[in-house]
DNA sequence: GTCGCTGCAAAGTCTTTGCAGAGAG
DNA sequence: CTCTCTGCAAAGACTTTGCAGCGAC
């Protein structure tokens, strides 16, 4: 289950590398790199969570409470790291998406229906499978999301 | 990739026994069996694709054109249908979730991300490695989804 | 008969969009 | 300077809800 790779030191080096894919996409489509867009990444990076684009706001609101920074820009930062592969998004049950960053090591996720929480794994043999899957298959992957909804251990003891 | 264990006759029986579920639960609840909820079970049953509520609409105002149904009812419907884990639904992309009948042999999707299709799988390795993994984490399984993004084979060429 | 169900329309959510001023390149 | 971004508020899309009459049991 333990897959820590990373050290803080490690965390940092993997934030500038981020950022900087971060502005040369940018670049790239002559997008402009603004205090907003690096706000949103950098609070994506720092939260382990799975944050809707209303508890990143909230966030980032906390973090940086001189900023303003309006909800639709959330989205819209939100659907342009979408959109490039940056971030991932998941929804399930009744309300909206949560996103999270992709570049973190690819995992899944075991989502409780009691109590929402999510607690994420790796399994090399389901990735290896999914892989070949799509091979046979013919299709070009681009990404995958495996879910698995339950009762977390804490939740049926109550 | 084949998975063709029924046929025309296991499937009426299949959709007896999916309605007699389906009734069976509503008495449980004293709930009542109406005309729009059969209708809905129906009509999810007899589609192989992932429908919207509102193309879940659409398509019984063509099957059943004397039968006024509101959207309202469909929502209320499938609703009532995913508590009780009859049907799961699915969401990806900018669009909302899309629903299928549970009681279907599991299975799991490769979504096109230009085309939206949706093409299905079963991979018994992975769906063995998906219980071990709740177990070994005390998660009581209820369900799982796997979506696998990409790009299908008709799309490539284009 | 009772009490849940339905269609309708109105009310909520969550997201996207138009716009004018601000700011990056 | 130019052209994209941003915050705001208004508009949209998708769902849910209140209600009065209808219909299952």
């Amino acid at each position: 289950m333990s897959d820590i790779t990373t050290n803080f030191n490690d965390r940092t080096i993997e934030y500038e590398q981020l950022l900087n894919d971060f502005k040369v996409l940018l670049k790239k489509n002559a997008l402009k790199f603004t205090i907003q867009r690096e706000v949103i990444l950098e609070t994506l990076y720092d939260s382990d969570e799975h944050l809707t684009p209303e508890s990143l706001h909230n966030l980032i609101q906390e973090k940086f409470p001189d900023l303003k920074i309006g909800i639709a820009t959330v989205y819209r930062t939100l659907s342009l790291l979408e959109d490039s592969s940056m971030v991932t998004s998941l929804s399930f049950g009744a309300q909206g998406k949560k996103y999270e960053l992709g570049a973190k090591d690819h995992h899944d996720h075991l989502i409780c229906t009691e109590c929402g929480s999510i607690t994420e794994f790796v399994d090399e043999q389901i990735e290896h499978r999914q892989h070949k899957i799509a091979d046979e298959l013919g299709f070009f992957m681009k990404d995958h999301s495996m879910q698995i909804y339950g009762i977390c251990k804490l939740c049926q003891q109550t």
